[in-house]
DNA sequence: ACAGCTAAGTTCACGATTTGTAGGAAGTGG
DNA sequence: CCACTTCCTACAAATCGTGAACTTAGCTGT
């Protein structure tokens, strides 16, 4: 139970990020709206919204007209008020983008990496010169960037110093957030790169206006971001979310984790192609990488037996993989992402809500839509950079860098 | 997201709850300690200790010396402020009891249920009956009662009007909550009793000091109350929680729940007893009752060899189950509960935890502890009446009969 | 017995904050 | 130019936490 005092001091910041956060997510609103909306008196409202109109925060956007009185001055968030910047560090490439405020993408870079592993200096490397790139690309000053979100393809553990575990980089106990931190003045948030992609899709995609949902992300592995109460959570260590690691089969297919009958052995694209072959007398499904045999394989389902079957089949394990989500949640959606999901979800989601009502118990299945990824792959650095404007929004749209004293009070 | 207002009043409530909370559960504490604990001013603590005083929620409870100094004049919540009521319908009776605040418990009835199902009306003429004789077998008014926690195995949806669906009880959408609140003043909540019975091994067993937990009841059935951040997580509609009926063999034994391969198809006493026989060419283990051939089954491992592979397979998947909650929620605790977890868990510990070990990924798994339940079956009734207890110490020590406009407002 | 000391608890003025109310501002229609 | 409607703001009142000064209560040593 949370013992924390509150002061005055509190509530007015607890009331600018009502009234900051509200314009944000409701596009522009006029005074008189946001005192409705808000609760806050219209006095409250004016007061306020003035501070964040000479902080330059928000901004007037027009005004509408009102049946015969005076209209109403719309106000929105500054789209340039600041910037922020998102990272994404895969396997494959470390990617770097930066948005204004209204999320657009002002500047690109990314790197390919050919080694097999990115070692953690590299990639700290690869990140610092984006950052440097992607800002001078956009004209703007460093001083104007609000904070730069991380996404890692791996377990990062409490906010604080960001220890990542990454297998598939080859990261045991990597103090990745400090390292960052060292090289930059620039407020650093660290978070897994499932989470960032559920982020941008509660956000801006198919989770718009969901409290308690689930992004479940199946690609060559599978991952899941849960939010609850409107934000995401991570357990006592944040690594909660592990849903490709959970038994479907006891005693089932080996898993690359070490266990046996592990969701993603069954609905990953690596172990559906296994299975495949194993199905197939040993021949694997043909295709240059994982993705164009994948997309063969649905291809061919309506050719091969042994295709239908195998295809079949994962979406039952995914059914039942979801009934679980929806028995141990109840969550009100579920988002299905991921390449390999998005290539099963656009063919078969109506099967897969089927096998999901047949593994899941009936009243927490009525409750739950099933829905698709609206944003591409490239979303994770989208969700990345959104965790700096969640912070400003939260702390009621104090600049981290003029005023640091609130940041740090705050956490 | 939430978009609330403050206003200084609820910042005022607010200290008072975390005043209240922090006597209430840190037991006896000095003015001097509860500002350091809070981070409030003295000034402030003496404020609202004064007006608590006043009020009669807390009491001066001897005081301690101070090395030379004025005495610390220690504080503790009275325990004759009021009393709850805890309330459990469960299939085989209906129990109630009553508690001062101190939990100390005053006055229990019970009413053994003989008819295969309960009608609501039924249930709702012994909780009402129930809660009349232990007001006056405790010799205090009704007015004294600061609230009625009611526990039902089933699905409660909502708090609202604690619409109820339990099959084992043949209860279809039946609005629990709203039938008792019409036949008294007295505040009402409803909560399924798991997750009553996990609040009150959260609060006074094995749970305490964890805020991310879960407390996994394996009796005939299986379920789980999962605690986040503190307090108890519901999802959309308050169905959350629902571990007996995740897949964790895909197409495995069928469940009465209609599903195939639940857990609770598998750890279930139930089910243990039903593999037993099947593995036994058909001879159930022997004993009266459920209870007494499961006890009978365990006993039994040093002798049967099919015993010991039962009993060892049961471990195995409990421990999968165990591992999947461990790498979904990334808990700090889990605690096993139910009749049959204990008699389980008295006996396998060890086994189970190296059962999770195997299953679940080696990060989240060093971060948790396992542990049993400390309180027994009775605990459920106790767990319900912390309800009323919660919302006492939420809103600051409000009582809600004398002061009603404040729970009013407060949801 | 009495002053001196120490630590706990209280009082009070102050600044910060929301709110209701009254009034000003910015349009429309006649 | 005036009435009217609607949106926005200025001002006094009420509430609350805080810091500093002050009071209370017990102990210690002479």
């Amino acid at each position: 139970m949370d013992v924390r005092r509150t002061t005055v001091r509190d509530m007015r910041r607890s009331n600018r990020s009502v009234i900051l956060t509200s314009i944000y997510r409701d596009g522009p609103l006029s005074r008189y709206e946001l005192g409705h909306q808000t609760s806050l008196s219209a006095a409250s409202v004016s007061n306020l919204v003035g501070e964040l109109l000479e902080e330059g925060v928000v901004e007037e956007a027009g005004s509408v007209e009102s049946d015969g009185g005076r209209p109403r001055v719309l106000l929105r968030v500054s789209p340039t008020f600041g910037y922020v910047v998102g990272a994404e560090v895969g396997e494959t490439r470390v990617r770097v983008e930066l948005f204004d405020l209204a999320m657009k993408v002002l500047a690109t870079v990314a790197y390919p990496i050919e080694t097999a592993e990115l070692a953690p200096e590299l990639a700290v490397k690869y990140v610092m010169q984006g950052l440097a790139e992607v800002i001078d690309e956009a004209g703007i000053s460093a001083d104007q960037v609000l904070g730069l979100g991380v996404a890692v393809a791996g377990i990062v553990e409490g906010p604080a110093d960001a220890v990542v575990h990454a297998q598939t980089l080859g990261w045991d106990a990597v103090p990745f957030g400090a390292m960052l931190a060292a090289k930059t003045d620039i407020p650093i948030q660290v978070d897994n790169g499932a989470n960032t992609l559920g982020q941008a899709e509660m956000w801006f995609g198919a989770g718009r206006g969901a409290t308690d949902a689930v992004v479940a992300l199946v690609g060559s592995g599978v991952g899941a971001a849960l939010v609850t109460g409107g934000s995401s959570y991570r357990g006592t260590r944040s690594s909660a979310g592990e849903w490709g690691h959970t038994t479907i089969t006891y005693a089932g297919r080996r898993c690359r984790c070490g266990a046996e009958g592990c969701l993603e052995a069954y609905v990953g694209a690596e172990g559906v192609l296994e299975r495949f072959q194993l199905a197939n007398k040993g021949i694997p499904a043909p295709g240059g990488d994982e993705e164009e045999a994948f997309t063969g394989l649905l291809d061919s389902v309506g050719t091969s037996e042994v295709a239908a079957e195998v295809v079949g089949d994962t979406i039952g394990y995914l059914g039942a993989g979801f009934a679980n989500l929806v028995n141990l949640f109840n969550p009100e959606r579920i988002v299905l992402g991921g390449w390999a999901g998005l290539l099963l979800g656009e063919r078969y989601l109506p099967q897969l809500r089927d096998a999901v009502g047949k593994h899941a118990l009936r009243q927490p299945y009525a409750q739950v839509s099933i829905e698709l990824c609206e944003l591409g792959r490239d979303a994770v650095a989208l969700g990345a950079a959104t965790l700096p404007i969640l912070r400003l929004l939260r702390e009621g749209g104090a600049n981290p860098r003029s005023a640091p004293g609130l940041i740090a009070r705050a956490r």
